[in-house]
DNA sequence: ACACTCATGTAAGCTGTTACATGATTAA
DNA sequence: TTAATCATGTAACAGCTTACATGAGTGT
């Protein structure tokens, strides 16, 4: 896997925390997500999850009555849970992506609240670092409106994920 | 090319448009953006431009002084700025991504207002209908922390956006 | 000398997409 | 009966990444 990118393989473990599904159960639930994660097309979905039964990070049950078409039940099994787990537990930065730091939000509860603490702490620096770079240099006097507009998208995006991240810093409990 | 895909050829063409750049200037101005658009490895970069430059979009004049090692300088022709603008010209809900977007923002200098009002009410109504998906059915009330965290970051998010969308459309002239 | 940045490029491999194919169920 | 949704899958291809290779300049 590329170092960085964030495989549909974890997204797909993330989701089956929740309960075992389908596929079909799960293309859905991310398309509803798009925004947000993206969403595997069918031609790469089932692949992934043939992969993720053959490692043993899934077990499948197929659920046909008589007179229904069959339906590929995933379920994640321990060693799913705990490959994982290790993976959220590496610090945002090494896989600065939206979506990566996404899944380390939805886990959270597998986690301790330090590790939380240290994702937000860690998300919180990155988007400081693009925010200060693009207030910065980005921003000559000659530019035409399609920059500046540019520009000034980015910090209110990165203006309102800052503020998120510290009203839930100062929000979030102390106890596990 | 995929059909959602913003690749690369098209942020190129875009900066390109600002000035002529080598392969290593665009790398790095990506770079300093990657938050917002990712940036290109090296990989894929200097194929792509080989291909723009095959494909006449751009021109390439290699500057090489005596002692200085030659650095090849990339410059956008017609034709490139032909198929920028019919590709920015396209709605931006065919290919729905951020990156899409903000290359619509960055490249509004070369549209008319009416185009760049209609790229920013198309964005608006897309995040405001994932806004309202994430706003209803995916708040359970038996939801664990970590998805707590992940709607709610989701939605500050897609608030600010709205926000900024709105804002922006308030405040843009109609002059030309 | 050594390492680091500048600057370009190639090759192998992974991930993902489109387009296609199949078949059953449900609604018009 | 026709179309749409449910449900899974395959094959060809595009795009990107990593890792590698090269070579000149710059700083310590």
């Amino acid at each position: 896997m590329a170092a960085g990118a964030v495989s549909f393989r974890y997204v797909i473990l993330g989701l089956l925390t929740l309960q075992p599904m389908s596929g079909y159960d799960i293309k859905r639930f991310l398309a509803g997500l798009s925004w947000l994660t993206g969403s595997p097309s069918g031609g790469s979905l089932y692949p992934v999850l043939r992969a993720l039964r053959q490692e043993e990070l899934v077990t499948v049950e197929t659920v046909g009555g008589i007179d229904k078409p069959p339906k590929k039940i995933y379920s994640i099994t321990e060693a799913g849970h705990q490959i994982l787990h290790t993976w959220t537990s590496l610090p945002v930065a090494t896989c600065a992506s939206l979506k990566a730091f996404l899944m380390r939000l939805f886990l959270a509860d597998s986690h301790s609240r330090a590790t939380l603490s240290a994702h937000l702490r860690e998300r919180r620096a990155q988007v400081a670092s693009h925010h200060q770079l693009l207030a910065s240099g980005l921003h000559p006097p000659g530019a035409g409106l399609g920059q500046q507009l540019a520009v000034d998208y980015g910090l209110a995006l990165a203006t309102a994920e800052l503020e998120w991240l510290d009203a839930t810093l100062d929000r979030l409990p102390d106890e596990p």
